[in-house]
DNA sequence: ATCGTTCTTGATAACGAAACTCATTACGGT
DNA sequence: ACCGTAATGAGTTTCGTTATCAAGAACGAT
């Protein structure tokens, strides 16, 4: 059975309220600063789950994983901005049905697939 | 200055003899299996370097890097299969102009990608 | 070939992210 | 309110990777 927890609740609002990509450490900080006694373990499980459940995207830099809050459910990718983390959400139909083709010309079956795109956000080019 | 030593031209080999994506520490016990003396951090260092120089692609998978020979500095996406690691080189011209225009289209300047496909392989999918 | 400089190596320590442990807490159905 | 059980969290452990630094090796000059 699933519980809410109001920790799972303030992982889910922290979340959501940060901008582009933070890692669970991260998120974990910024709880903690605002006085919430939540712990690391719970942090990570929280976020882990929620990327199970499809509230939230995840990707891999740098040997640690960062997660974002996102509309559940719906299969998308990102644009990333390098320098200040901004993130856009894009959708690529082409994309997804290219990718399938490609696996199945090679036999592959079960075909899933990692697209980001990254680069420098406007406001970030300018500086 | 860069220098020519046997150890870099050990593990230059023993990525190229290798199917798939390897890890580093698979690629160290490789190499000392067959007697070689070298030591885990020169082998880090080694991929590290290949890896930048473009004689190999490194994708990050469970929190670790793997890496694999291929054809110098083109630029080029995979399919790999989750199972046995096979791995069959892609090109994606599409993808590479979809990902520049999608970029632009949001003012982001410098734009790079990851694209990788993963599934089964026509041997796994029978297993 | 020898020297001297400078880069490379490698055993080990250090580091950080993440998983695990398990006693305690607290959610939710009754 | 009670109880079974999932969730929590402080501490510990694991694991991949990087830093340290003395010893060794490669390259250019002699």
């Amino acid at each position: 059975m699933k519980r809410n927890t109001w920790q799972r609740e303030a992982v889910r609002q922290a979340l959501g309220t940060s901008e582009g990509f933070v890692s669970a450490q991260a998120l974990y900080s910024a709880l903690r600063d605002t006085g919430s006694p939540i712990g690391l373990a719970t942090v990570y499980r929280a976020l882990s789950d929620l990327a199970v459940e499809g509230e939230a995207d995840s990707l891999q830099q740098e040997g640690e994983s960062l997660y974002r809050a996102c509309t559940p459910h719906t299969h998308h990718h990102h644009l990333i901005c390098r320098n200040c983390g901004l993130t856009v959400e894009i959708e690529a139909d082409a994309v997804e049905s290219w990718a399938a083709s490609v696996a199945a010309q090679h036999g592959f079956t079960q075909p899933s697939h990692v697209v980001d795109v990254f680069g420098l956000c406007a406001a970030c080019s300018r500086g």
